[in-house]
DNA sequence: TATATAAATGGGAACGTTCCCATTTTAGCA
DNA sequence: TGCTAAAATGGGAACGTTCCCATTTATATA
């Protein structure tokens, strides 16, 4: 029967005024007496008060409480940047709450729609299908994680795709390999397609003929890396290697080898992009571009968090805003899934 | 300068009172006429309106978010199961927020303590130093995940570790291993240790002498299965087959194994637990016990949601509480990692 | 000691809902 | 048509903070 107490409970508890209370919790210590605030936490100490933030919130307009919203969490990827982020502002006393939106427009929009309703304080996304003006409309401090054009109005935070892929190929050419696929995820829908783009620019320096039936749009799973690389083998003349879009993708592809009994990297040379765990745990280990996913989630919330010293209101209204790029570089992570093409 | 349109600026627009808009919002569509509904419907349209969570908190005392508390969500088994978590919250209309613990006993207590503070309607922990009594201390509705021993007061969803345990080394048993290494995470420090006394009884059962020099205790990461490994291998009579007590630990042992050439499974069989998704892309694809992860999840979503139905404060408080055990059972995932030993 | 200034404290309003209870409107029925 | 019951609606208080402003108390200065 007994209620929660109250800020009202330890200030008569501790014979001050609710507001001295108020200082001394929300540790603006200002103009508060030594002795007084001492007198303060006894009384809190005494009847087990918590603070409630939720009170507080509605006074304040602020939560504490960000969303990192993400495609596919199951993806070791992602929860590998989300310890960026929650470390980072952990540190800053926020609570992130995890949206997975698993590639579905609807859910994507209905976790926005969330993130209004309960007034959370900022939003990291990496948007699959939302668009720059729909997060626009929100009105929240947001800040994009993923190397997405066509984003004009929002910080972005990522690795640079392009230059990975012609890492990755580069070091494919290297190796003396001319005929070389290209697997994709059929969700890099947006504009851009830095891989792709990457792909034919690299073709063209190298004077290699562009041939589309290399090419392979698939699920971003294991099983469409297995399929792609299914068919790749097929190919009257397949190719010597291939640049998967993902480590997903490249394991699917190296498991699709094994079945099919191409030994890799001897017949194949595969080579994958992020360096998720379980890339180092294939066999042969995957030959991977880098990417620092870790730096990536700590870097978004760094952006983020100057967002949110700020004015929340003004931040993106107001004052002339250039948005800024973070795009880090990416390492060739060279293992055992590349080797030269036999003759 | 335009203030967010509150429940009073849409009755006012709709010329109705704020107590039959909030009827409407709150979709207690009881007792309001179909014209009024319209007509509030409208005008939360015009003003593009969007409900405070917040205050609604404050004045319902729910916030509809709950807390999932994980060690470590780079250990591809807990996304899984945050997925069975999360997509069964979502649909009741819960927000979800992760917190990290990073197996660190300081960060543990203080997302309890963010729990309690912001008010959230439930915990679901997967605990990893905390107390029973110190989750009772929080008066916050809550259901662990795993098959920890030791915490009377609470529902428990897991899986049967012991006979995932027994499964596992019968598998190896009937192939014909008798000399088989047992490599377990360090942080398994709970009482019960479910794995180890399955190990024994195992043994006992089928009369083989224990030999401590067996069984490595190592860092729940794959440095310390790789680690355990060759720690095993250089025994002057090493095992014929491996258990690891999760696939993390597995997969660096079969890292190991092949560092060192040993082959797999022909010279050394090597179990995992969990079934991660890396579990299949290993080669030899690794044999394993697979733990249904989503289920896991969905299932301690749905204890979650009855506790939830009833007064939050009764839940824990007033009747009398009986715990429910709710643990799967764990199914053998015959890869490539196991074979019959050699002569 | 009186006076000006700074420091410490307190009272009340406000944040935006929901809930209780009272009042008005509508429907049902003789 | 009049009366009763039910349905629909509205006004105000309450949730637990923080913030504004006013007041009291302590400190420094002349």
């Amino acid at each position: 029967m007994k209620r929660r107490p109250t800020i009202i409970d330890v200030a008569k508890q501790a014979g001050v005024s609710k507001t001295t209370v108020s200082r001394v919790i929300t540790g603006d210590g200002a103009n508060v007496r030594e002795e007084t605030v001492q007198r303060v936490q006894e009384a809190v100490e005494e009847l087990g008060y918590t603070h409630n933030a939720v009170a507080s919130s509605l006074r304040t307009a602020r939560t504490n409480i960000i969303m990192l919203s993400l495609p596919d969490i199951t993806n070791p990827f992602w929860p590998a940047v989300a310890r960026g982020v929650q470390d980072r502002m952990e540190k800053e006393g926020y609570a992130v709450v995890f949206a997975n939106s698993d590639w579905d427009t609807e859910r994507e929009k209905m976790f926005l729609e969330m993130a209004r309703r309960n007034r959370f304080d900022a939003i990291l996304i990496n948007p699959v299908h939302v668009s720059n003006d729909e997060l626009k409309a929100t009105h929240i401090p947001t800040v994009l994680i993923g190397s997405h054009e066509g984003f004009p109005d929002f910080d972005i935070v990522g690795s640079n795709t392009y230059g990975a892929t012609q890492l990755a190929l580069t070091h494919l050419y290297d190796l003396g390999h001319r005929r070389i696929g290209l697997i994709r995820g059929r969700r890099e829908s947006r504009p851009g397609h830095s891989r792709l783009r990457s792909y034919t620019d690299f073709l063209q320096e190298k004077q290699i003929p562009l041939d589309n039936s290399l090419i392979m749009r698939v699920p971003f799973d294991e099983n469409g890396g297995r399929q792609a690389l299914q068919q790749l083998l097929s190919l009257s003349t397949p190719p010597t290697a291939v640049l998967a879009a993902n480590d997903i993708l490249a394991i699917g592809a190296l498991q699709a080898a094994h079945e099919a009994g191409i030994s890799v990297p001897d017949h194949l040379s595969i080579v994958g992009i992020d360096d998720i765990f379980a890339a180092s745990a294939t066999t042969p280990p995957l030959t991977t571009i880098a990417k620092p996913q870790y730096e990536i989630g700590k870097q978004a919330a760094e952006f983020l968090l100057d967002h949110l010293e700020k004015e929340p209101a003004l931040s993106l209204s107001k004052r002339p805003f250039t948005p800024r790029r973070h795009l880090f570089d990416c390492t060739l992570q060279q293992r055992g899934s590349t080797a030269p093409p036999i003759n």
